[in-house]
RNA sequence: GGCGGGGUUCCCGAGCGGUCAAAGGGGACGCGCUGUAAACGCGUUGGCUCUGCCUUCGCAGGUUCGAAUCCUGCCCCCGCCA
């Protein structure tokens, strides 16, 4: 049996893969022997505000994390930031979140709940699941001791909201709360460590001396890289329209995994794989393997295997997918309007429909339309694919 | 509360009485090339019954033959002073 410290130390050095900060320097392993002295296991937090619907492979990598944990016999608790979600966190933003209402919350909070479960273990023993309006909805007296525990100053050297003040846009007294309550959220929880994106450090941190105020021993912090989008460029992101969400469609996700940029590659195999990029794959096929991979993990193999199947039908012989939406248009005698069809069939408006036709994005089976003629005899059109673009596809029926 | 600056199409931003659905950039989309990658080239980017009509430049009124552009009130943002 070895000792506990250095039991301790390798779980610390376990837990430090592929993480950005674990703050401060060695708190990690005293929290983990400190639990252990006491024979419990670490109570690791991670708060999500249900803003958007769908948790995102982004999202993923810190839930990974805390997988981890749990399979060292540490208990998440996850906190559903329903209050929080009503403040809205400023983290990395540039101007102020949309104000959500309480019925939009409590769907999303639902989804994201249950699409979080794909990725940790939900033994009751494994994982606590928290609403942080349980103690966020507090008495006024409280407030003002929560508030009185911090700083203006402290609040604003942090980055984005000095950014904004330089740029002379708007920063709200309501979003400066946001830390507090954050930190608050440890408080309540008393957890041992805290999660979060590298964008995070600043409410983790803020965290450890709002517990430290509540008469509580600080909790460590570990920050995990942010996740690209599939652009390349900006962090993956539901309202940026970048991300690969955990529930979307096998061929979608695959679809969209090769459609990053290869220099992506890489971070996405270390932080969603939790492997090496090979090095003996060119980047195409590298691309593909990932692709099979994430599919393979978050939904299985077989559907990873038809997922590629249908995107090699799709775009690499050029082929129609096997089945697609079928799109019923009536008949009238006179010739159908194409922009009219081609709006309907995807939810374009006409005047869109009518510029990609124009444009030459439009065929009829195999024929490319140019756009000179804009209507169309019925007969021509009844049980023909419409393909607009890459990969906006329908089959055609009279009605 | 006072003084000054500002709110323009998805975003940034030009326009400051007609030639404005509104320059330029970003993003997005389409076509070409291709590995649904990158880079590059070309095109599109309010709606429609589409050589024209309708709606849009914070909101509401007004002046004018004509307003994103001028006037009045209101709302919001930023800065300085208090």
């Amino acid at each position: 049996m070895q000792s506990d410290v250095q039991e301790s130390a390798e779980q610390a050095m376990s837990l430090l893969h592929n993480v950005v900060d674990s703050l401060p320097d060695g708190a990690l392993q005293e929290r983990l022997s400190s639990a252990r002295a006491e024979g419990r296991p670490l109570r690791v937090k991670l708060g999500i505000d249900p803003t958007a619907p769908d948790i995102h492979l982004g999202h993923a990598v810190v839930l990974r994390k805390l997988r981890e944990f749990q399979d060292l016999g540490h208990r998440v608790v996850l906190i559903i930031g329903d209050t929080t979600a009503q403040v809205g966190d400023p983290s990395g933003r540039s101007t102020l979140r949309p104000i959500l209402s309480a019925e939009e919350i409590e769907r999303n909070a639902a989804t994201f709940q249950q699409q979080a479960m794909k990725i940790l273990d939900d033994s009751p023993q494994s994982l606590e699941i928290r609403h942080n309006g349980e103690w966020l909805q507090m008495a006024l007296a409280e407030l003002l001791a929560l508030m009185r525990t911090t700083t203006v100053a402290q609040i604003l050297e942090r980055d984005d909201f000095a950014k904004r003040l330089a740029a002379g846009q708007p920063v709200s007294v309501l979003e400066m709360m946001y830390p507090l309550l954050q930190g608050y959220d440890s408080v309540a929880v008393r957890a041992d460590v805290e999660l979060g994106g590298t964008d995070q450090k600043f409410n983790l941190l803020l965290g450890r001396d709002i517990q430290r105020a509540y008469g509580q021993p600080s909790q460590a912090i570990v920050t995990m890289p942010i996740l690209v989008g599939i652009d390349g460029r900006r962090k993956m992101s539901k309202s940026l329209g970048n991300h690969i969400g955990i529930t979307e469609q096998p061929a979608e996700m695959f679809g969209k995994t090769m459609s990053i940029p290869d220099e992506a590659m890489e971070e996405y195999f270390r932080l969603l794989l939790g492997r090496e990029m090979p090095t003996d794959l060119g980047p195409r096929d590298a691309k593909r393997l990932l692709g099979r991979e994430l599919v393979t993990w978050l939904h299985g193999p077989d559907q990873a295997r038809e997922a590629q199947a249908a995107f090699d039908r799709l775009f690499v012989e050029g082929r129609e997918p096997e089945d697609m939406p079928e799109h019923r248009f009536g008949v009238d005698g006179a010739p159908v309007h194409l922009p009219a069809l081609i709006a309907s069939a995807f939810g374009l408006s006409r005047s869109e429909a009518r510029r990609l036709l124009v444009a030459g994005a439009v065929q009829i089976g195999e024929q490319r339309l140019d756009g000179q003629e804009q209507d169309l005899p019925a007969e021509a059109l009844d049980g023909q694919v419409l393909k607009v673009g890459k990969r906006r596809f329908c089959r055609l029926r009279a009605a």
